[in-house]
DNA sequence: AATAATAGAGTTACAATATAACATCGCCGC
DNA sequence: GCGGCGATGTTATATTGTAACTCTATTATT
């Protein structure tokens, strides 16, 4: 475990994402033992799939690539470990595009604000806590009380900007 | 036209919702005569239900509504007119519960910060630019490039969470 | 160890949301 | 009138997400 919050820029740097993989699934182990919660094969497996890369999958992506063994294809089987990760944290929703990222800061439940590549998929996730706040802010002003928070951009990643600008600059 | 932007809390003071929805209308036929593009009927007929009160639709719940006088009832027609509304800037889509709800912001294309009662559905937009300009600053800082956000919280508007705090202390 | 209680998995069927494809219509400029 | 183009009408289909119920595995209790 190398690392506590991870840097937001952390999918388009080049790294070892092997050990970056590795991390956090332990993470995600030591999350659920932690709260008395089984860490399941299918639990398991659906995060593998997520923790391949930095990209979202749909759940009917992850259904295509899972090793059902025999047994029916079924996406409630994928949403209910999906609902379950993204309950612990170690998931995030990605509204924009109705998919899923593994979330890899090694930190408490939380929420994220996602900026996602709308060309290669990427999701930078950003621990800064001052939009949530502000966010909160802003609703007590008007008497609201927030439950949850939905913080998107969607755009393009630093590489996939630079080929945009050079075919059309 | 009575009003330039909006009070966040609108929707939830006691106000003449009439002229509120009207104000909303004279502007959408404005925003569409400046811009050239068409107000249709089937367009103006589904800015109307969504200017009923200050609550988002669904696509579907706006196709139950819809006066169809005779033709047959698909989908697409209802999408296609609330994709126009957005370009427009007349409408903006909750992510967070797959709906569309009307702006009452008499300004030009916008992007919105959306607080959604999970209890009654009454959606309120603030017009606070210092979320989106952080959110800019953030992707700039990881050379990101923005499109479009997404900023949306769910949660009780100030009656319903009287409501809720009251059965549940 | 037997048993009861509970959480998760497996299966089937279905609901809800959104789009593709193509023919037709109507407006606007010529 | 006619051609171009944006909007509509229609049908069919794709994509995303749940309900309901059975069965099995794990854990707690006796
Ligand atoms: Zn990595
Ligand atoms: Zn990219
Ligand atoms: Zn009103
Ligand atoms: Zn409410």
């Amino acid at each position: 475990m190398t690392q506590i919050a991870a840097d937001p820029s952390l999918p388009l740097s080049p790294h070892d994402h092997r050990s970056c993989a590795s991390d956090a699934l332990a993470h995600a182990e030591a999350v659920c033992e932690s709260r008395n919660k089984r860490f399941t094969e299918n639990r398991r497996a659906v995060l593998k799939l997520l923790l391949d890369d930095h990209r979202a999958l749909g759940a009917y992506e992850i259904l295509r690539r899972f090793d059902w063994g025999g047994r029916s294809r079924a996406p409630v089987q994928v949403y209910r470990a999906l609902d379950f990760l993204e309950s612990m944290g170690l998931v995030h929703r990605v509204a924009s595009s109705n998919a899923y990222v593994a979330c890899y800061r090694l930190a408490e439940r939380h929420g994220a604000v996602l900026f996602v590549c709308e060309t290669c998929g990427v999701v930078m996730e950003c621990g800064e806590l001052n939009l949530q706040s502000m966010m909160d802010k802003l609703a007590r002003q008007s008497g609201f009380t927030i439950h949850s928070q939905l913080l998107e951009a969607v755009g393009h990643c630093p590489s996939c900007a630079r080929a945009a600008e050079a075919v059309d600059p």
